[in-house]
DNA sequence: TATAGAACCTGTAGTGGCTACAGATTCAAG
DNA sequence: CTTGAATCTGTAGCCACTACAGGTTCTATA
């Protein structure tokens, strides 16, 4: 079986766009695929699942680099207990993202609430923003 | 009272490093200091407070975009209700990135459990990113 | 006063993860 | 055969810095 698909079919099926596509294989995250005679690049199915792979893992907000290493594009494909490490290891960093996010969350609606209150003088966002800690 | 100053002083005090002032004033979030006669930069309170003020509305996740609007840098100073909704705004961005994150962190999870507890035959992780939806 | 080393200067390139564009070629439908 | 869509390569831009190179100047100590 030949490969098949052009480079906007692979996107279509994929969802991802043709550019990132073509950064990917730039970077390695892709490989190569063949070429028709006049140069246009022909994708298979299994240029689909691996894109798909890439994707997912993209909107779990694990970096190319991870990605990376999840695809055993390093040394050799990771055991599973590698993969856990790396899974929990950005665990740790989305809580944290989380956390913070959440923190900054209260300061900003305690400032707009202040804000819609009028319950200082200059305008409470402001106010809050000129301050030294939170 | 003369401005007396030095980057890494004016650094030191607001809590920003000396090559992010000097891009700051590249892209005029800072204005241009004067300098001593060997073409130091020399800084005065005032810019301390305002640059205090633009690393607390960096802190709180304000693009620099928006601290030019909080400065007053585009047209006028913004008035108290311009404030409120640019702050509003930002707080809707801020909650949606917190959800976001929060249903990445159960899927996150939920596959570190399954790989840890070995219910999957293969990795429970790997498992999941080559899923098609979450 | 000599000197070492810290701090400062400018300008440029790199980061991550794409996205957008320019200018050319090729493909597919009518 | 023609037209318009898709593809090709290569480069520049996005954000908000950060790092570096190669130079000058300041400051503290001997």
């Amino acid at each position: 079986m030949v490969d098949h698909l052009s480079i906007g079919a692979l996107a279509e099926r994929a969802g991802v766009k043709v550019e990132t596509i073509r950064y990917y294989e730039k970077i390695g995250i892709m490989p190569e695929p063949g070429r028709t005679a006049s140069g246009h690049r022909r994708y298979g199915i299994g240029h689909v699942t691996r894109l798909q792979f890439v994707r997912r893992s993209r909107e779990l907000g694990f970096p190319l680099e991870d990605v990376r290493s999840l695809l055993g594009l390093e040394d050799v494909p990771p055991s599973c207990n590698e993969v856990h490490d790396l899974a929990m290891r950005h665990l740790t960093s989305v809580r944290k993202r989380i956390e913070d996010l959440q923190a900054l969350e209260r300061t900003l609606a305690n400032a707009a609430d202040a804000c819609a209150l009028g319950d200082t003088p200059d305008c409470a966002v402001i106010d809050v923003l000129g301050r030294q800690a939170p």
